[in-house]
DNA sequence: TTGTACGCGTTATCAA
DNA sequence: TTGATAACGCGTACAA
């Protein structure tokens, strides 16, 4: 029970193999009678060109490699979908690769993809500047576009204008009368923990108050870092009088730590969250939070390799700056006086 | 600025490709020094085998295609992940394609899974009893898994308890008094729904409460369906005292619309979720569920296919089934008395 | 133990 | 317009 090659439908439609292969692939003129007799060939033996063969002689995949933190996120899986089905709109399909963050992990995973001849490439990093990632990443033979990234290089990149997101929300709370605010965030070796940072001190400056450097954390970007540091803070003597949680799926782990030590929001503690969900909206109070929409990146990204990988290989990088939108919601109110 | 092939290694390395090609897959024995030449030429290359013509040559693209409904529903997206570790542990990729659910996007990833030559196949199906569907699904080349759902044929199949699930949690409504329990699911065509309605009746059954048909919606697993449903029910001059959200996804759909109606969980209305969120661990009351593990299931089903893949191709097809937790938190409570 | 040569299923080139 | 043929990069049977 052999699969049927194009062989077999050569010879039942009579014609050699190269016929056969250009009315498949309909690019030079063959005789409408022919043509006819093949699509016939093709049609009762259910032939399926073989992927792995074409793969093989056209030097392409026609499938981009994904690399992201966890995509049980869900902000990181809405991405991930509206990419796939954005590339098999235009006939790739999307191979995916979850790192967890972990620069081992992530160097593998950057073999694997160069082994499979992916034929691009869209991912995340664990840390900018680390110098073997940098140069495997740069000695990749594929067009990469990069995540909320700007290593450094010519990368093609979506980048999040997190640093205006922050900006607002401080902002926001500083307008409400809060002085020690504070920012739990990821590992500044990547540019949404920095651009938060930037956006938290622009926003301090322009009202003239002075940052706790205690009060600004920066650890990793995950749920447990959010409980964490959320945990640490509310113990102090001297709690800030409101946290944002910089990191998509960071809110929960604050919320926990919060819930865990008895404060109320918004009278105890003000809150804002990055990323819009589920959470965000259905907790209560539903969360002030800096939003933006993943899935539009998602698409972007798709557009970004595709027009790479027809003809756009020597176009200089382009990188994408995607607005952020501040939500306002029950989660902030002023400070109350015991915690001046 | 080619790449490097298994036939730069065996010049640099001044043997012939057979004998590269054998210290590379180091099956046959070899001389030593000759062995150590060839693994210096290959690090001094860098050389990479081509996963392409390896595949080729091999019969073999040791990559498995996944097709879910919706990869952004956190516990698909576990499943997904969970699977996608334990295969990458064996050498395998992840290809992944979302059906959004709909038979024509699932028929057309079956057909491009097929001609990818996936080793094998693990999914789910929107409609187990859909002629074309199973038909393609039969003649698939590869093992296939299937993930809580049971199609005619012989398939391995991971499949949740969903009926002893469904039953506790109705029972826990019974013996709460509960007496218009109403039950929100997906269309009875696949395992789930069909297992949930069966748990739902056991239940009123083992009771002897007799079951209020308009009370048993069966629709769509979307949070909308949830949501609209949940709405409809409320709506009434009769709403049920208790609502199940049958379906992952859905629970947030139902606690909408019960916010929408201005009703309060759990005075006016229980409520009982199916699988653990964020959202059902964090709503206020928390939300009593039906859960389980997804990223067991993943694992689980790489394991079957990779046991498929080494020997195992005419072993018996193996279900295999998960028990479900019935998790009690402060969403139920004895109805009101002008609701009864 | 090693080298040679074939074939995996395609696409593309070159003559006819 | 068509047919024969050479790659693509690799693994392996067979011969040496």
């Amino acid at each position: 029970m052999r699969r049927v090659t194009i062989k077999d439908v050569a010879k039942a439609a009579g014609v050699s193999l190269g016929t056969a292969s250009r009315v498949i692939n309909a690019n030079t003129s063959v005789d409408p009678a022919i043509r006819r007799k093949v699509q016939d060939a093709i049609a009762a033996l259910r032939y399926q060109p073989d992927a792995v063969a074409q793969s093989m002689r056209r030097r392409s995949t026609r499938t981009i490699g994904a690399i992201v933190r966890d995509i049980t996120v869900p902000a990181l899986a809405s991405f991930v979908q509206a990419a796939q089905q954005a590339l098999h709109d235009e006939g790739y399909a999307l191979l995916i690769a979850c790192s967890g963050d972990r620069r081992d992990h992530e160097l593998e995973l950057l073999r694997l993809l160069s082994q499979r001849r992916m034929d691009g490439v869209i991912m995340t990093t664990a840390a900018e500047d680390d110098a073997e990632l940098a140069a495997v990443r740069a000695a990749l033979p594929m067009p990469v576009v990069m995540l909320d990234r700007t290593p450094p290089g010519a990368f093609d990149a979506l980048l999040l204008d997190h640093r205006e997101g922050m900006r607002q929300a401080v902002e926001h709370l500083l307008r409400l009368g809060h002085r020690r605010i504070a920012l739990i965030t990821g590992a500044t070796g990547v540019h949404p923990a920095r651009a938060r940072v930037q956006g938290f001190r622009d926003a301090h400056a322009a009202a003239g108050v002075a940052i706790d450097p205690t009060c600004l954390r920066t650890g990793s970007f995950t749920d447990q870092s959010g409980f964490l540091e959320a945990s640490a803070l509310l113990g102090r003597p001297d709690p800030p009088t409101a946290i944002v949680a910089g990191g998509i799926d960071m809110l929960s782990g604050v919320l926990r730590a919060i819930q865990a030590r008895g404060f109320a929001v918004p009278r105890d503690i003000s809150v804002i969250g990055s990323a819009d969900t589920d959470l965000a909206m259905l907790a209560s109070p539903p969360v002030t939070v800096v939003r933006w929409d993943y899935a539009e990146l998602g698409r972007a990204g798709a557009r970004l390799l595709i027009d790479r990988l027809s003809g756009g290989a020597a176009l200089p990088p382009r990188q994408i700056l995607f607005p952020t939108e501040f939500i306002s919601r029950g989660s902030c109110a002023p400070p109350s006086r015991q915690h001046c």
